[in-house]
DNA sequence: CCAAAAGTGTTATGTATACACCCATGG
DNA sequence: CCATGGGTGTATACATAACACTTTTGG
């Protein structure tokens, strides 16, 4: 056997920040793709489990610390990268909006949020890639309550409720949302309130974190 | 870059007939695990794209044509394999009872099916990849109207019944799962009859598979 | 005529949907 | 006092779940 194919990671990270949805990209530095702009990724190290070859790649490319990070899917096709049979196992991830930080701290040209309906051309086959993942986290809002992973630690309800409008691309009927999530008796409602300038102050959740990861095992159908 | 990870697949396949759902598996002729069982697979050649590589090593092994192939995950930890750094992507494969000949044709000591509740001991991380492969075949019953590429093209409404209650692992309603079915208007009932020996005999139907793949594509939810 | 599997409707209960007004605050 | 976003209840339609007897054949 002389196989000289070789392995890589990619990560489509995901976040939510003031009513949309961004991606983190990267601007190629060098060939093949020098300037373009690509999911960041890189190849895995040969003692190295895939999970940290994607964390590790993610802080070196990005300085972005993920906070939920599943595998998406493996792509294999022989003619997806210019420099050879590179496959590719795929990764989703999702971030707090207190990452997304590093769109100050790191050079533009470098590393940027795209909003999900405002992408550029990307290199290699990861317009795909980004097709599958965009697709995955939309249904996956749909039979899993979906948030914790996105919104910071207390948030108003209104967040949650334009997470998934958003995201579904659709509007939804307040008063029956927040029955149905609050029904899943996962969020703590706090003593706290917030205001955003205008109208009435809103009061701020948090997700109990127990209930809701029972919840997630559960594999819970939540059919918003 | 110096990588020296080798890449692989693995196919979970099932099959269904008479009652029980079966695995298809096979035995290793040499080390490691020689002599154990296994599930099919084996590595991916330099040009090769990966569902063909799954392909060719289906027929090389077990003379099994595929009727149905998705992918299901890729396993990577570092050490799964005493060989080295190999990293697998497993498939999910569906069959028609008329596969199950190979049992026949085939020296039984090196490839066959298995109950998937009388599993024998297993190579590597296999174990995982059946566990897995099993809890994606349970959910996946429960969200599309799975059977086309498990069940022959004629059958009588009972057997698509069994596979249902034997994959679920719980009694389902008769009458409740027959209005269900029927009106998802996938099936075509034909002029046809079986007799099993005893009782009634049994109208044949066949999946209608323009309905069936349009359906599937709006991944409607079968909530069984 | 008996055993065995196939075929068939109705009712009750729960869940999803549609819908509009009052509340609390800042300016 | 006005503009802005936050918060709340009810009635209807639809879908699910529970439940048992009749029909057709082979032996």
């Amino acid at each position: 056997m002389n196989q000289s194919i070789k392995l890589s990671v990619d990560a489509v990270v995901f976040g939510y920040e003031a009513g949309t949805i961004s991606v983190l990209l990267i601007k190629r530095k060098y060939e093949p793709f020098k300037g373009k702009w690509a999911i960041p990724g890189g190849f895995v190290l040969n003692n190295e489990a895939l999970e940290k070859a994607v964390e590790r790649e993610l802080k070196e490319e990005t300085g972005v610390e993920i906070n939920y990070l599943e595998q998406l899917y493996s792509f294999g096709n022989p003619n997806r990268d210019p420099r050879g049979r590179i496959v590719s196992i795929a990764y989703f991830g999702l971030v707090h909006p207190s990452a997304f930080k590093i769109n100050a701290s790191t050079d533009a040209e470098e590393v940027q949020w795209f909003k999900i309906d405002e992408l550029p051309q990307l290199s290699f086959d990861h317009k795909d890639i980004l097709k599958l993942a965009i697709s995955r986290l939309q249904s996956k809002i749909t039979y899993e309550p979906l948030g914790f992973e996105l919104l910071d630690e207390k948030f108003p309800f209104s967040d949650l409720e334009n997470l998934y409008t958003t995201l579904l691309g659709r509007p939804i009927d307040r008063r029956n949302f927040r029955k149905k999530f609050l029904k899943l008796n996962i969020l703590d409602e706090l003593d706290e309130k917030i205001s955003k300038g205008s109208g009435r102050p809103a009061n701020l959740f948090k997700f109990n974190q127990k209930r809701y990861f029972k919840l997630k095992q559960e594999g819970i159908i939540f059919d918003i």
